[in-house]
RNA sequence: GGGGGGGUAGCGAAGUGGCUAAACGCGGUUGACUGUAACUCAAUUCUCUCCGAGUUCGGCGGUUCGAAUCCGCCCCCCCCCA
C-alpha cells in the first residue's frame, strides 16, 4: 500500500507551517486538503499559503479553480487520488494538507460517487417535509441517519436514489477501509489557543487586505452566488455591499463563524477517524510525533 | 428643575395578572455528517436533580387565591426642554 501522511487539523492550527517542515524532511510534496484554498485569488480569506512560504516543496490542488467554478467532494476524490499516484511514483512522500475533512476521507477510503447529471432543481418548491415523506418511499435506510430539517441532505440522497444507487446502497457497497498505508495527524491545540490564533489571523488578515480582496472578487452581485463566497471570511461580506457597515462587525462575524467551524471540525475528526489529536503548539509533542511518522515509514 | 422613554436569563429582544422558568434571535456547550462540508442539520443553555424541587424579570415594600405584568417609595440609564 502507498503510504501517505496527513496533516489534518483545526483551522488555524499551525497546518502550513508543519506541513512545510516536514515535508523538508521526508523528501515530501503536499497535497491541499482544503474546500476552499482550491480557488485563484482567494488568498488571504482562506489562509492560503504564500509563494516564498512554500520554500520550494511542491504543492498540489492549489489554485486549480476560477472562484466562479462549483467544486465537490468526487471531484476532489478523483483529483487528490491522482496526485497521490503522481507523487508516489517519484518516489516521494504524499502529505495531504487540509481541514476538510469529508474530502481526505472521501480521497482515502473507497467512497463511491458516481456520474450524476449536474443540477436538480425539481425539487425547489416542494417543501422539506414533502422530501422527506418521499425519500422514505425510496430509501428508507438513508432517512434513519437524515434528520428531517435536513433538506439539503433529503434532496442529496433523494437525487442519489433517482439517478443510480441511493445512498445507503452505495454504502453498502464500501469496505470502510483506507486504501493506503496512512499516517493521521489531526493538529488541535487546546481551545484557548484555537480562539487566540484564530483572533490574532483574522486581525492579520485584515491588515493584509482581505477588504480588497473581497471587493476585487465579489463587488458584482452574480458573484456573490458562486460557491466560493460561501467561505468563512468573505461571506460576512455580504451586508457591506449593500449599506454602511462597520468593518469591526464584519470582523468580529469572521471570527465568531472560524470559531466555531475549529468546534465542528474538532467534532468530525474525533468521531470520524482513527487518529489520536496532536497539540501542534507544543514542540515536544510534534518531536514525538515525528518520531513516530519517522518509524512508520521504515516499515514496508 | 420640567417633559418623555426605559431597566427581562451571557447579549439583543418579546411578554403588561394565572396557560411564563419566561417567545424569538445571537452567543455558549454537545453532537450528526458519504457530491455546495469554511456547507447543512440536531440537542442543550437560571440552580440542584430521575420524576421533581428551588430561586428569578433594577431594589425594597404593598395589593391579590395568584404578579415580570397592578400600586408606593427608592436606585440607575437614554432623549427632549430649561
Amino acid at each position: 500500500m502507498k503510504k501517505i501522511l496527513v496533516i489534518a487539523g483545526l483551522t488555524a492550527s499551525g497546518k502550513t507551517s508543519l506541513s512545510i517542515a516536514w515535508a523538508k524532511k521526508l523528501n515530501g510534496e503536499i497535497i491541499n486538503g482544503d474546500s476552499q484554498q482550491v480557488y485563484k485569488g482567494l488568498n488571504i480569506g482562506t489562509a492560503k499559503i504564500r509563494e516564498d512560504e512554500m520554500d520550494g516543496v511542491p504543492h498540489h490542488l492549489i489554485d486549480i479553480l476560477d472562484y466562479s467554478e462549483h467544486f465537490h467532494v468526487k471531484a476532489f476524490q478523483e483529483r487528490c487520488r491522482e496526485k497521490i499516484d503522481e507523487i508516489s511514483e517519484r518516489k516521494h512522500l504524499p502529505i495531504l494538507v487540509g481541514g476538510t475533512g469529508l474530502y481526505l476521507k472521501a480521497a482515502l477510503y473507497d467512497y463511491i460517487f458516481e456520474e450524476e447529471n449536474d443540477e436538480q432543481d425539481d425539487f425547489k418548491d416542494v417543501d422539506t417535509q414533502t422530501l422527506y415523506e418521499e425519500l422514505l418511499e425510496q430509501d428508507p435506510k438513508s432517512c434513519e441517519k437524515i434528520h428531517p430539517n435536513n433538506r439539503k441532505r433529503i434532496v442529496r440522497a433523494l437525487n442519489m436514489a433517482k439517478q443510480g444507487l441511493s445512498k445507503s446502497e452505495r454504502i453498502e457497497k464500501q469496505s470502510q477501509k483506507p486504501l493506503y498505508d496512512i499516517f493521521w495527524c489531526v493538529l488541535a491545540p487546546t481551545k484557548n489557543l484555537i480562539d487566540q490564533r484564530i483572533k490574532q489571523r483574522v486581525d492579520l488578515m485584515f491588515d493584509a487586505g482581505l477588504k480588497e480582496e473581497v471587493e476585487k472578487y465579489f463587488s458584482h452581485k452574480e458573484c456573490r452566488q458562486y460557491q466560493s463566497f460561501q467561505a468563512i471570511g468573505y461571506k460576512e461580506w455580504a451586508p457591506f455591499f449593500e449599506m454602511d457597515v462597520n468593518l469591526d462587525n464584519i470582523k468580529e462575524k469572521i471570527v465568531i463563524h472560524t470559531r466555531q467551524f475549529a468546534k465542528r471540525q474538532k467534532t468530525w475528526f474525533k468521531n470520524q477517524i482513527p487518529s489520536r489529536f496532536v497539540d501542534s503548539l507544543n514542540p515536544d509533542e510534534i518531536e514525538t510525533v515525528f518520531g513516530e511518522i519517522s518509524e512508520w515509514l521504515k516499515e514496508s
